[in-house]
DNA sequence: CCAATCCTAAGACAACTGTCTCAGAAGGTC
DNA sequence: GACCTTCTGAGACAGTTGTCTTAGGATTGG
């Protein structure tokens, strides 16, 4: 079976969310947590989302007393690193090294991120005998 | 007048990128550049795309000689802005910082890459006193 | 003028998204 | 046992996206 990455939503990407906050959800708790983060929709919107996501195999389910709880399958990295290379692959032509700069340019970062940018540069060209050619 | 980001999906985007690389084209020119990248799309699917982006003002167009002519009226830097601060505000909270971070991690730069962002933080941090113990 | 072209206009249509309604099963209450 | 309450299941429905068909106007080449 072909590697066939479904894509994730926004609505859906929200009520990913609760589930790697909260570890796991019914569609109840996931439907409180959203209403406290601002995002009020229906009960029956949730379990939809819900659903939807564990169709394409991103959630997992299993009855817990009366009701269903929902627990990812897949991790935030897993769907940020997809995220992130689409984005790259279509607007940075593949160059992950343009993204970076264009980030740097328009959103300055604070001091401590600064600094912690060049350490993990200089871990990259630490060890690296930096000759490239074929 | 309310400031309305109209969404960009993916084929759009496809097309628009083909504008920015030729600064206009007409509906046959956008097809046969797609279809050298690979795109192999009807003439009528490439002119259904230009109108939509059209529609929602991200193009627009004047007659010349029997066929209308595309151009953008948004530039790539416009539409990457947008989407980098989506992706910010969807999956790194809010924080360029952490994406930053993430890219160098996932994706290593090569020497030139990373010399260059050397110097995009340097002047960042230049005017500003960024005394972190040393 | 007539046919071959190429273009625009109009719209079809299925899949995907965003949101919700409603019928009915399961369990709790007195 | 009759009534709530809370779930699930099924699906409705409009808007967006991905792609294409078809009809008909304009242009060109004899």
């Amino acid at each position: 079976m072909a590697k066939r990455p479904p894509t994730i939503p926004d609505s859906e990407l929200d009520v990913l969310k609760v589930l790697w906050e909260r570890g796991q959800a019914t569609v109840r708790e996931a439907l409180e947590t959203l209403k406290a983060a601002g995002r009020e929709w229906s009960y029956a919107t949730v379990a939809t989302l819900l659903d939807r996501l564990e169709t394409k195999g991103l959630v997992e389910s299993d009855r817990k007393e009366l009701a269903f709880v929902y627990r990812p399958t897949i991790s935030s990295q897993e769907v940020r690193q997809r995220r992130v290379s689409s984005l790259v692959d279509k607007l940075y032509e593949g160059e992950p090294g343009l993204l970076v700069l264009h980030l740097l340019k328009s959103h300055p970062l604070d001091p401590g991120q600064a600094s912690q940018v060049r350490e993990v540069l200089d871990q990259m060209t630490a060890g690296k005998p930096a000759k490239k050619k074929g």
